[in-house]
DNA sequence: TTGTACGCGTTATCAA
DNA sequence: TTGATAACGCGTACAA
């Protein structure tokens, strides 16, 4: 149908080789006037060269692809993007592929990645997902040599991942509260499942001041959601000692503790601080500015852009590395008080 | 380097024909038990037949390509969602593409589609980036005759759209609240430009209606964000003779509209009503459930699917399809009052 | 500097 | 039911 490199070499009265000398020694090794006479004519029949094919041949693709469980979480749209720009500088491609929680779903995008139209894959996954279904697609992609990195805490598994380190996270955010005075502070999360490496920060950071620890103030919400935030936080303001600062382990539950403040007729900071986790873009429309902890996406989607391609380079078997980045405390009016 | 057709025919001791014929031809023209011998070997093997060769000889890739300039766009998230979503129920599968504002990318990527790696592109773009940018691309796919559907409003150009109204939105929106009893009606929009759909529905309610319009309601706020909003609202409700309703452009918008509301101390929808566009996810998370116009982005995704399927099926050169479908509008408790 | 011939891994045609 | 062989469109030795 469309222009072939065949057909071109016919019209420009050279052979294939020629014309694909033009396009990919970038002048060596052929005449520069053939080279501009079949470039011109390339462009006049709208020629495009079959990657397919060249791919076929040069076993490279030039394009990484990314699979995602979940796009409108914001923290994957995001990491998406910046994947995407930190492949463009290295000049590659990046594709999408978004898989839902269906286990065949992912299997078929697997494949798809796998089967010669990639150079690699980077396989995004929230850290509450790692269960036994993704072993699987693992162990096949280390059997066909295929080249992966895994954003997200896999624990000792054996394979390349890159992370953020989410209890340290807590930890910091934790004991800059402790640190501003504050004793009684509130732990909205889902569940302990989900939420561990949150948690275990958070007690850590009182641990580590000897100071005691109420279990009453950790309250589990089931769903991390505005909503489910709102009523736990106004149950905790009616108690007797109430907290004086509460954390929502993401930003949505911390709107939703600000909100229940707002109810309650109190003032933030002044009378209770509130914190949250993950920087999301609504946290510049709250009332109060709030203080949270950043993972920036960036340094990820960089650092497993570094690992893959190293990988796919060299592509003899190396020690498996497990990179773990620091999060970033964010300061902002909502815990802003010197007591 | 894995394992081919070629090796595996070998240690099945049969030919590539007949490797192939127990992948591709179920069961058909070929004995039933050398299939099975063949099926599993080839799990044995960890065989997956290479795509790229596969596809240049058939020239078929069943997958789709999606592109989109923002994916932290929670429309475009979904619409990514939704899209493939639906590609999966025709068994194709759907690849998403991040271009950004950068021309080139967009360039590049474009040729990535086109170049044999995908039987067709959804292309989707807001609507106020319909520039001339887009139809050297356009152009470009036409001429190869490569099957393309435009998810947004490309007025009267040459190309398959599938769109929403989005004058029809703000007609119904706004006709809702002078069906109430409502006549001062402000208008909060981020510019002329980006934003003419939507003011030209809502002034064409109050001329079907023959209620005088008074052109001090509507705000221009250049950006329309939250932050923005909130200013404009408190200067609307400043006035002599405020709003009883205002309308956000979108959701966020009208999210400022509720804060403003309320830092001024007017309960909504008691002294105020408000409501918005988009119907984002954050409308669940507001003190007051809102008003909305929703874009159902599965429609949107099941047409655009649909005709672009058509094309890629019937490679006849037909009418081109300008498909706008009708936005739903949802009534909650911020406009929910009988006066 | 250019052309010839082959191979990449698969499907499709034809003959056995 | 099976096998040999020719494509698909391109890169690359090797020869000219």
């Amino acid at each position: 149908m469309s222009v072939t490199i065949e057909k071109l070499a016919q019209l420009a009265d050279v052979s294939k080789s020629t014309v694909s000398r033009a396009f990919n020694n970038e002048g060596a090794g052929i005449n520069a006037r053939t080279r501009k006479r079949i470039l011109n004519l390339a462009r006049e029949m709208n020629y495009q060269p079959n990657i397919l094919a060249k791919s076929l041949r040069s076993k490279r693709t030039h394009t990484l692809g990314l699979i995602v469980t979940d796009i409108e979480n914001p923290f994957f749209a995001s990491l998406a993007k910046s994947v995407e720009d930190r492949a463009a500088e290295s000049n590659f491609h990046m594709l999408l592929g978004i898989i839902g929680n269906k286990l065949q779903k992912k299997a078929e995008y697997i494949r798809l990645f796998m089967a010669g139209r990639f150079d690699g894959l980077l396989v995004g996954c929230a850290e509450n997902e790692v269960n036994l279904s993704h072993f699987d697609y693992f162990l096949d992609m280390k059997r066909r040599n295929f080249p992966f990195v895994v954003l997200g805490n896999m624990g000792q598994l054996d394979v390349d991942y890159v992370s953020y380190d989410d209890e340290r996270a807590a930890f910091t955010l934790t004991s800059h509260l402790l640190d501003s005075g504050h004793r009684r502070i509130g732990l909205i999360c889902d569940d302990p499942e989900g939420s561990r490496g949150r948690i275990n920060g958070y007690r850590k950071a009182f641990y580590k001041r000897n100071i005691p620890l109420a279990e009453d103030l950790t309250v589990l919400i089931g769903t991390a959601g505005t909503r489910q935030a709102r009523r736990a936080t106004r149950q905790l303001l009616s108690m007797q000692d109430r907290p004086t600062a509460i954390i929502g382990v993401n930003d949505f539950v911390a709107f939703g503790i600000l909100q229940a403040a707002r109810e309650c007729n109190m003032k933030v900071p002044q009378d209770l601080a509130v914190a949250g986790f993950d920087n999301i873009e609504l946290v510049h429309s709250m009332d109060v500015p709030l203080t949270t902890v950043a993972f920036p996406v960036d340094n990820l989607a960089a650092e497993a852009i570094n690992l893959l391609l190293k990988k796919i380079d060299a592509k003899e078997k190396e020690e498996h590395r497990h990179i773990i980045l620091e999060p970033k405390l964010i300061i902002r009016q909502s815990t802003e008080i010197s007591r």
